[in-house]
DNA sequence: TTGAAAGCGCTAACAT
DNA sequence: ATGTTAGCGCTTTCAA
């Protein structure tokens, strides 16, 4: 079948046999030498090194994958590459999976479960040895217990599934942006959250609420919205704040890309940023430096908790046993423009 | 040992044999039932179908790759995931393999030869069928002419490899993004150009170059400037061209992200966007939209370039000759708040 | 220290 | 239409 043939290696690409050969050895000395084992001569060792670095040998992966049972890889399912902060959860995943020995494929879901099913089932035909969770949703195929202790989730908790998760409290960075805005003089906050059906939304505002209650202030249920993470959520809610009798001095955003839409929004009704509100966002994004004025906001550093969640599933995979429930990561509040005391 | 024993999938996970077995047909029957072969009678695929459902049996794809001699995997080499503008390119590669039926793996390079270097052996490991490049280098190992079917570039040539590209004409972007500036009235007008190593930096100025010359504009050295395709690039760039003694009346950048720090640059500087100077970006980053004031600038569709490009590898890897030098995406011009006639 | 041989799970040629 | 069988290239007992 001409797929067959055009995919297949190269006319002249050595395998163990060959080297074997050359070397004047056995295949097995010859695996034993590549694998360093103690129990090979020095002097086949080089005879066996010298035949590969002449042929360019490099062992097959298939075949070592299959006889060892396993793949050396992890798919990461994330719900949308595009996004940034996903694509530098995936930059510290990549990295600490290489250190570990492994590779990463990716399974962008788009949000479909159907796609991320298909992708899940990477785990059942033994393609992959593992894998790391950014959307929060647990897809049906790998419900099995007998495939927990190959999981791991990231920034988002996959509610009553035993995974561990790898993300930073929430709740507490939440807290702090509103104390941020409360240590500025601020006290009609509002707060505009993200979905509400993942877990960090609801963290993130009873952050909120904590710090407005033990500073002695009142929740205003009309200053709360929600939406989702994105410019657009940011943009209409603010509008919808900017309408009300009496509009907040400052807005704690559940992101920053909330956060650069409610500026816009400011900025539309002529008003100014912090001047006339201040805006804290949530995650810092690249372009959360760059904006015009760069944002005030809680850092949920991507990479390390990629970093993290992969070192946790390589350990779980050789089967050490870690923290069981997962691990926290610091967060931390970056101070930057778009914050300031209120006017008079 | 014990790396072994916990990677090693779970115990009752059924074979092919299993399924042979339960169904009461032979694992050849088992496996052209699976593959659709028309040589099994209906009710004996029925059977076979029934056994698989029973038991959740999902083919090893070990085997099969270790069988058939091809993985069903792509590498896509990319310098930094991280990187929205590369991020979108993988995105679109990644929904191209997925419809091919290929898994995609990254190999972050984070611009390290050597960590392309060790990405590019799986390609000769047989891991991965192909690669896709996004750096406009090509790692050592692959330079064997036998290897050259199984490459595609996206976004930047790799000179003199014989490597197909898939890209936009960077030279009729720039000439399009600077007749914009031309067209709204602008004479001078100054070019911040990316890094100069890569083939398009050169390409778009070439572009601007074209455009001044046909409009009988002359092209003065030193409104042309280069760094790297950054923010800090563009404000530092940017201050240098408002110290000139007659600073342009309008930029064209090299990139969105250069645009981004020029527009800072020149906010730094008390003056505004676009009254004062105009600025066009190149890509069409996310955040371009979303800037204040919105970026004018040419869209490069980098999930269509992704998506072309896997597209081009498959084709290629099944045998098919498409074309030998690669193909060119269409680019737009894309007019937001950013430009605007000069004063006066 | 090394070699012979079994077998990981599958597909496909060959035989029936 | 179905079964038997030979590998794909490797690692690892078991023997020597």
């Amino acid at each position: 079948m001409s797929r067959a043939r055009s995919l297949a290696p190269e006319a002249g690409r050595p395998r163990m046999t060959d080297i074997a050969r050359i070397a004047g050895v056995s295949v097995a000395t010859v695996s034993r030498a590549l694998a360093g084992s103690p129990r090979v001569t020095e002097e086949t060792r080089e005879r066996v090194a010298a035949a590969v670095r002449d042929t360019g040998y490099v062992v097959n992966r298939m075949a070592r994958s299959l006889r060892l049972q396993e793949a050396r890889q992890i798919l990461v399912l994330v719900p949308n590459i595009a996004n940034p902060f996903h694509a530098a959860v995936l930059l510290g995943a990549e990295e600490a999976a290489v250190a570990a020995g492994f590779h990463v494929l990716i399974g962008n879901t788009a949000g479909d479960p159907a796609r991320a099913e298909d992708h899940a089932r990477q785990l059942l035909t033994g393609a992959v040895d593992g894998m790391l969770i950014l959307g929060g949703a647990l897809p049906e195929t790998l419900k099995a217990p007998a495939l927990r202790r190959r999981l791991v989730a990231v920034i988002e908790r996959i509610v009553t599934s035993g995974v561990p998760v790898v993300e930073i409290d929430n709740q507490a960075g939440g807290r702090e942006a509103t104390r941020h805005l409360i240590g500025l003089g601020h006290r009609r906050i509002g707060h505009i959250g993200g979905s509400l059906p993942t877990t960090a939304t609801p963290k993130r505002f009873q952050g909120y609420a904590d710090a407005l209650a033990e500073a002695g202030l009142a929740l205003e249920p009309e200053l709360v919205r929600y939406g989702t993470f994105s410019i657009p959520t940011g943009t209409e809610q603010m509008a919808a704040l900017l309408a009300l009798p009496q509009p907040p001095t400052a807005v704690f955003c559940g992101s920053d890309e909330i956060a650069i839409g409610a500026i816009r929004a400011i900025k539309q009704a002529g008003l100014q940023v912090p001047d006339d509100i201040s805006i804290v966002g949530f995650d810092n994004i690249y372009f959360a430096a760059a904006y015009d004025p760069p944002l005030t906001t809680i850092d949920q550093p991507a990479r390390q908790l990629g970093h993290a969640a992969m070192r946790l599933l390589a350990d779980r995979l050789a089967g050490l046993d870690g923290p069981k429930r997962g691990v926290t990561v610091p967060y931390s509040l970056i101070i930057r423009g778009s914050t300031a005391a209120p006017k008079g």
